[in-house]
DNA sequence: ATTATTCTCTATAGAACTATAGAATGATTG
DNA sequence: CAATCATTCTATAGTTCTATAGAGAATAAT
């Protein structure tokens, strides 16, 4: 009887699989998917470069888990909120929240979804990058309703201030652990940066 | 005679060099630095792999050279930027625009030197880093000047403020050659949109 | 205890990549 | 023309990397 397909249903326990895509993705966050070698990841886990082959049947393979985990969640949390009844600031703000706060727990699976993702086959690159687009068109839907209520300012592009806060929310993957604030202070600074603005409303400047 | 080291003064005529490093940036932008192979530049240039060691001594070099080229003239814009007796807000407009513009000129070498610069080797990756701390020294000076003169708001967290707004501009590199709106429009609904803020402030409500 | 199953190991094929050495080509100048 | 210098070429050493084949160890089932 052959050995069953790395892809198949999976004898081998949940934990370990674990193990080894929590060093893949680690490997990948931390050298890029072409910086990383299965060696390195084999290394991580005290294991033979070749016994990895086990638990995956290629390093793009391994890439596509990792981005796949990378984004679990995302889009459910971004749906519920948006079919959520609060006014369309407060979903705002709560999705842009929910774009930082995964940050937390899987930071190496979130991180390699943002960079690496672009390495993949194009088939897979293709499915993933159906999750991008549908968390980009449920900001720029708040976004527009926002506008359309009355709530957000008219002049606002919804398409390019969707690209722009997703980057700037992204951004923040790179560089939360070298900051000494936490990921939920940061979502809030940056939440009520955007939507209140910079510049002190004229009229209620009660400084000088 | 020895031939010189590719380091030295060059004889090359510059447009040759420039060639090859417009080459150089195009395969490290297009597929990272560790996807990029050196026969992949000498492909770009219709040149043999080995030549291309006549330029740069190592792909590291090249990598160097590139990102160096990329943050040319970044620093120098920024300064006179802060210079300037505009009031903070044009400044922070300004510094914006500014940071999204030259992805118009010299896109490879910027998308190459804001994704790949963290490949260096210790040594220049430092020398590199230290402009863009000075970037963001410059854009947090602005927004603390800015709230101190009552222009902008008193809750903003200047560092977090800086790093989100610098995240947001250099995620345009990612995304605009995929958007119908050049940069120039860009850079104007991304500066509009956290300056003013999205909600709509209270009291001018003139919708519904 | 024997057998089956899961996991890891050794060994290695085969490909790709960086970098060096030195010859060949082409242009420029005396 | 001859000599010099700049640029590109051929050839290749030496390394690293992915992936496969199949043996062996460990664990669980009968």
């Amino acid at each position: 009887m052959p050995r069953r397909a790395a892809t198949a249903e999976k004898p081998m326990t949940r934990k370990r699989r674990d193990e080894v895509f929590d060093a893949a993705a680690r490997v990948f966050a931390e050298r890029g998917y072409h910086g990383a070698s299965t060696q390195d990841i084999a290394d991580l886990l005290g294991m033979r470069q070749a016994s990895l082959y086990y638990y995956f049947h290629s390093k793009e393979a391994a890439l596509e888990e990792v981005c796949a985990r990378g984004t679990a969640g995302f889009i459910e949390r971004a749906e519920a909120i948006l079919k959520s009844d609060e006014d369309q600031g407060t979903k705002l703000h709560l999705l842009l929240a929910a774009q930082v706060m995964p940050m937390a727990e899987g930071a190496d699976y979130v991180q390699t979804f943002l960079n690496e993702r672009k390495w993949l086959p194009t088939e897979s690159r293709r499915r993933i990058g159906r999750m991008s687009r549908r968390i980009e068109a449920i900001f720029e839907r708040v976004i527009r309703d926002g506008i359309r209520a009355g709530e957000f300012r008219q002049e606002i592009n919804p398409r390019l201030a969707t690209l722009g806060l997703l980057g700037m929310m992204n951004s923040v993957a790179a560089w939360h652990d070298r900051e000494s604030a936490g990921l939920e202070k940061i979502a809030e600074a940056l939440s009520n940066l955007v939507i209140g603005g910079i510049r002190q409303p004229e009229g209620s400047n009660y400084g000088s």
